[in-house]
DNA sequence: TCCTTATGTAAACACTCGTTTACTTACGTC
DNA sequence: GACGTAAGTAAACGAGTGTTTACATAAGGA
């Protein structure tokens, strides 16, 4: 006999788990308005009522699973010499895990969505970046990572063009490390 | 009496004027996927059925206004010396008139608005701006053209924050205009 | 003047989607 | 081992939306 773990045919947490995990992957594929609850609960293996139930609707799914997003890593931990080489590398090869930015963008032309994203955008990102940097310029320099960052998800995945769709074109990515650093270095 | 101008009660080419142009209002203040056939043809003045008999349907009906929206001004007339600051003042002041980027942003949430709104970045901004620039880089200088500029719409529009919600921040426009600029000197 | 055609309207249709309700079933406990 | 509660499912509900259909009416020529 094998050792038996225990798996329960029938766990709440395991389930509000794999929900929210399914959550996280569809909602980034596919963007807050066209990833239906369908979708996800079928992902996940359950029932679509269990959104309702476990999350009180899409609308905190999203929210919960935005959240989870923005806790896998924050980028205030990397060197400030080496800002804009990492968060470059982070950006444009990190692409198995969840990244919280696109979600945010999908979320940006629902009206509801949208302002869950504002408020993590700027609780999560904004203020954390801007205590980070430091110096009186500190909430421009992150107004201009914000504008760079964006700028870069919005060009690749949302209105993504015939020339550089998917990769990132080296010249642009030597250009996108100066800008980042420049952040830091002014 | 008055100078009496010819205005039938009933005249097709009027109101299919009428339509696109309410449908410009519209999806520039709503976005392609909150305005409704009935929000653009109440602010018409006409019948919802109308939208899917002079244009074929809401999707049609996006296209032309982005691509009337697109006509009413290109970026390739400016001077290139003064390119930076002309640029940001088109974006930043110039708020009366509909600005074709902010709708085509709103579009990416729908992947067949998305397919319409790339083609058309593509063939009259983005190229359009290629054949301007020149020289070797000009696709570099393009695609960075675009990320700035989606970045600055997507900052102020789409996700904006606190801090800079509406107006444009003093030291954040002079870095965006030099940002423009440095696109057309390099 | 009458009649045809184009123009516009009202209402219903068809479909999607998030959510709720009623019911079934497995788990833990006495 | 029976029972009560939690976990899960299936199906229907209700609201919203783009579109189509059936009908009304103004315009303009024969």
């Amino acid at each position: 006999m094998e050792t038996t773990i225990e798996t329960p045919a029938r766990d709440a947490d395991r389930t509000r788990a794999a929900i929210l995990h399914a959550a996280q992957q569809v909602f980034a594929a596919k963007g807050f308005a066209e990833a239906g609850v369908r979708d996800i609960t079928a992902l996940a293996g359950v029932n679509p009522s269990l959104v309702s139930r476990y999350f009180g609707g899409k609308l905190k799914l999203f929210e919960a699973a935005l959240d989870a997003a923005l806790n896998t890593r924050l980028m205030t931990d990397l060197p400030k010499d080496q800002f804009g080489k990492m968060i470059v590398a982070r950006f444009a090869d990190e692409d198995d895990r969840v990244s919280p930015l696109p979600m945010m963008f999908s979320a940006a032309a629902d009206s509801e969505a949208r302002a869950i994203a504002q408020r993590l955008l700027r609780e999560r990102v904004f203020e954390p970046l801007k205590d980070w940097f430091g110096g009186g310029d500190a909430d421009v320099k992150a107004a201009r990572f914000m504008m760079v960052s964006l700028g870069f998800f919005a060009y690749r995945d949302q209105l993504p063009l015939a020339e550089f769709a998917g990769r990132v074109e080296p010249r642009l990515r030597q250009w996108l490390e100066r800008e980042f650093q420049a952040i830091v270095d002014e």
